[in-house]
DNA sequence: AGCGTTGCATAACGACTGTTATGTCGTCCA
DNA sequence: TGGACGACATAACAGTCGTTATGCAACGCT
């Protein structure tokens, strides 16, 4: 059956195997074959456990969401989620996350020429959004806590951790972890 | 001569279809045919032109961010230019700055698979962010004018309008026009 | 012990890719 | 008035693409 533990591991390991392929390559060099070739293994076996290259990489992001929402969150011994650690998880600081945001980047033109990823894609921004909200809420202070406010700082820090993951991905020279680090923290003053 | 107006009008002829291309197809639906057929002429065209399709589209990102840069400014009637408009010129509010922002955000995938393409990118950002850093002097109040705060206020708010920019070109719904002034405002206001 | 099913490999399909070679007009220049 | 040259069109090249069909070995079930 299609829910044997087997099953599901093979496609997750193809799914690694996209991954790998997307960080050296991007979406433009993504390929049945080139998935294959990553696997040491030819292309049935791509085909075998995905019918089509849509739903491949369809599964692929899906996954790599989910595993970096569920990824155990690093240093902060402190227990409690603020809203600083869950903000530094989403920037590019090491090798893996910077993996995981290039392919994030690479997959808008796949999403912008397709509207089935694009979809997938509002969904997860506004998931990602709401589960900023709502450490927004504890991060400000009482008086200011009404729902406009809540909204537009929100969307402010999410639209700020965007684009620095952009910038330094693109440009990593430009934007080492202790900068992105003291931009976040500099706005977070700011904010408050 | 390759310097004769004809020959000029020409190539941005060639590089204005690759827009509209890249603008309903992305990078991943770009092709030498697609480009032709744009033009309602053939392949000999295109390769009259441009010697390779990575000619062509580092030609047509190029000029397209000479537009982009020496387009007129719109409303703001003041003269002066001053940060905040600065700001709302590079946020697709309109129509034509969506199709270049959308093809930006495509060209991404391009460039981290391609060093030539990853350095004009790094270039065009950093020029990007030194006009900025010009207008957040005059921003700014006089005592907090030390070169650190003009740095960390300039890269905040450039990483802010680029997420912006993303997320209202993935998700335009979600980011009217009218929201996305309203974010940069209070995060103007929120700065000083 | 036989048999269907799973897990692949191999090969082929037509379509499409970037690039190159060749042909054919018209225009300008001597 | 011929002849080079620019501006394309047409066609072909070898390669890659996603997808499909077929083959085959191992394994579980009865």
């Amino acid at each position: 059956m299609t829910g044997s533990d087997a099953y599901r591991q093979r496609r997750e390991d193809v799914a690694a195997a996209v991954w790998r392929v997307l960080d050296h390559a991007g979406f433009a060099g993504l390929s049945m074959r080139a998935v294959a070739r990553e696997l040491d293994a030819t292309t049935g076996i791509v085909t075998h456990y995905f019918p089509s290259k849509r739903e491949l990489t369809s599964f692929a992001l899906e996954l790599l969401a989910q595993r970096s929402a569920t990824r155990a969150r690093p240093a902060t011994a402190k227990g409690t989620a603020d809203l600083r650690s869950a903000l530094l998880d989403t920037l590019p600081l090491d090798a893996a996350s910077q993996t995981s945001n290039r392919i994030w980047i690479s997959s808008w033109d796949a999403a912008l020429a397709d509207v089935h990823h694009a979809a997938e894609h509002a969904d997860r921004y506004r998931g990602s959004r709401a589960k900023v909200a709502g450490l927004v809420v504890e991060f400000l202070p009482e008086g200011e806590r009404d729902d406009e406010r809540v909204d537009r700082v929100t969307e402010t820090l999410h639209s700020f951790v965007l684009g620095l993951t952009v910038q330094a991905v693109l440009d990593p020279a430009a934007y080492p972890p202790e900068r992105q680090i003291a931009l976040l923290d500099g706005l977070l003053s700011d904010l408050v």
